[in-house]
DNA sequence: AAAAGTTAAACAAATGTTTGATTAATATTA
DNA sequence: TAATATTAATCAAACATTTGTTTAACTTTT
């Protein structure tokens, strides 16, 4: 996929929107006042709004997973290692990507758009076929105990991470963070989060339960 | 709050299509059709589609806290299982009531609707200062350990267990239980996430970490 | 008779998309 | 190189729908 530089500027601008008002809640013309471009260039570029968001998708989704992937060959680590890279990993992403999660975290919950839809099942899929690769090498060495349910700990990590990421602004209020600068905010949550993941990862992947 | 029968119905008619289509993606004559009334009876009875909104979220929200308050004054039951007894309550919730919390899911994510976001932040504190009263009880008991992060095991739960409930229809997907009856999978993702949750509790609050 | 409920129609504003003209960039030819 | 042709980019305006809401007439209930 290449786009020029009109096409990535809308993009971002569009993510932005999509992230703080919805799909729904965002008109073209937002999108085109704040990216400062004429209506028009959304369909001439994109064909639709529709098809906007998806191109959006398919940028963003571009070489995640792969990343992954070859992070976790590795052969230095051990499993338990592995699963904590894999954490931070998800971590890094929802933080650094945090208005497409928060795109994403929604489209999931509605199933309107077939083609997204279809895209976000892809790389579910792939996720969890990786991270039970992962359980299976630690179990194998006999690291990891047996009978792990896989896709409830993906639940987990992707529902705990997503969700406080995608409601931080609820979780400073409620904690009474609103004074702190966002850049300490930021790694406060993330160390937060990462600790508090690779516990629950260790605890159910080396407990007998 | 005091509702006639054609006031809920459309409530009711309003949750699901919210739920599916989006509170942006639902119009009000989509409610109005779907429900068989006159357009002009939203706007007649809730004074506005947004009103309408905030009038949904109140009412399902009543009464909600006191139930689970009223649940662990149970003083024959040890902190621990008080807990167990608040993940079921929480998981029935999502399960029982699942087109509301997949609306709240998505209205947690955007900061739109000043109205519902207080009031979804004023029931994420009550939660939040219950279940740390109710840790606070098995930490002088002894049971628990000292240093529990409440913020981040109320993310797991509440973000594990909205998740899995606000996406399903990847679950089934995802792990080929297409052909599951529907009654079936709810009960299969129910006990899952229960056994699933209080392992994790478990380990959080009487392991040392 | 007064109040509450219900309706089809009308309202203005907003929606996504297309049009047709104009400008800018690139390629082709002399 | 200079002139020309071709393609791509940009724009304001128009398009037909759809949007949430209101009106004013009506029926039903109290």
């Amino acid at each position: 996929m290449d786009l020029n530089e009109k096409q990535l500027q809308i993009i971002d601008t569009a993510e932005r929107l999509f992230a703080d008002k919805g799909f729904e809640g965002t008109s073209v013309r937002d999108i085109a006042e704040e990216a400062k471009i004429n209506v028009a260039m959304i369909s001439y570029y994109f064909g639709s709004k529709e098809k906007l968001l998806e191109t959006l998708f398919a940028v963003r989704a571009e070489g995640t997973v792969q990343k992954l992937e070859s992070m976790l060959k590795d052969t230095l680590m051990n499993p338990l290692q592995k699963v904590n890279v894999m954490i931070d990993y998800f971590i890094d992403k929802f933080q650094k990507q945090n208005c497409f999660y928060k795109i994403l975290m929604r489209e999931q919950v509605a199933v309107q758009r077939t083609a997204t839809s279809e895209l976000i099942q892809h790389f579910k899929k792939r996720n969890q076929k990786l991270v039970k690769q992962l359980i299976h090498e630690g179990q194998k060495t006999g690291e990891f105990s047996k009978n792990v349910d896989v896709p409830m700990l993906m639940t987990t990590l992707i529902g705990t991470a997503g969700h406080l990421m995608a409601t931080q602004h609820f979780y400073k209020e409620i904690n009474n963070l609103q004074e702190m600068p966002d850049e300490q905010f930021q790694k406060l949550i993330k160390k937060k989060l990462s600790s508090h993941l690779k516990f629950l990862f260790k605890a159910t992947l080396t407990h007998e339960v």
